[in-house]
DNA sequence: ATAACACGGTTGACGTGTCAACCACAAGAT
DNA sequence: ATCTTGTGGTTGACACGTCAACCGTGTTAT
């Protein structure tokens, strides 16, 4: 029979991790919301948008690469339309639609990109030794979804 | 003048963090609510009220050790109240609410404890090797905010 | 006494996430 | 021809988070 209960030790490594994580990714976030009016969802979308597809994708391409479903996507995207930042646009090949960044969403993700690898650098790149950037590198190894459908990178 | 710009290894650390950790928490909040139907903040709440209140504290002072707004306890708690899981009540002494664990709470709780133990400990702490421990020991006091106010430790 | 403020809490509006149901349409299977 | 199945996407309902405004009641300053 296996032990169960988490000692205090372990209950204060757990807290210590969701903690540093929520503090870091937190400021992250809100020096760019706060700059630029995006959303980490936004970002994301906007990124994309230029880095996998040259300022347009497929609504499905671009969920997979976010590692969001279809209808977290649909809701998002109908958000930022009306915000102006993208469009979208049935495809005129196949029966998919085209997500398409508009020039406001273009000048926002520019003005966003600097901030955002500022923003990473002084919460968390600045924050790390050497030997971090291993267990960091490793626990990701160990942790990741054998069937490798993991979302494309790109921060934040 | 800085360098701003993030390398693309750079940009890998930091998704690879962010990976794991949404990946792993996910996973822990996934296995509790699944099998007992309470949330993270439904946990947090109930578990707090017993460990620090032996089943009943005051509404500001849930806030404070949840490290949230008392809007969002407010509005949290405006829930499970509806689910029966607390309740409400004027307290005689000060002009605070006390918020009060119920018998369904509390077999929530009971029910729920086990199960983000072993998801805690299957998820994340077996994942973890020596100097992972280290790592996120120093982190997190690397970026602890400096005025301890820090929400009390329970997990998740 | 009244004005100013702080404290404890509620409320409404809105952005974000998740789930299940739905719709349109194409491609095979019967 | 109809029936199923799969794909791509939308929608509605509801839980969760954040922000700002508000309310009632004490405390303090004038």
């Amino acid at each position: 029979m296996d032990k169960i209960e988490l000692t205090e030790e372990e209950i204060r490594i757990w807290n210590m991790w969701k903690g540093s994580f929520k503090r870091i990714f937190g400021r992250v976030v809100k020096d760019m919301s706060e700059h630029t009016g995006l959303s980490e969802g936004d970002f994301g979308v906007l990124d994309r948008l230029v880095q996998f597809g040259d300022g347009k994708l497929r609504q499905q391409e671009l969920a997979d690469s976010m590692g969001w479903d279809k209808s977290r996507l649909s809701h998002h995207l109908t958000r930022m339309e009306k915000r102006g930042l993208v469009r979208r646009k049935q495809s005129d090949t196949d029966r998919g639609v085209q997500v398409i960044i508009t020039s406001a969403g273009k000048s926002g993700l520019d003005e966003a990109t600097p901030i955002v690898s500022k923003a990473i650098r002084k919460h968390f790149l600045d924050q790390l030794a050497d030997q971090d950037i291993e267990s960091i590198t490793k626990l990701a190894e160990r942790t990741k979804t054998s069937s490798s459908l993991s979302s494309k990178d790109s921060p934040p």
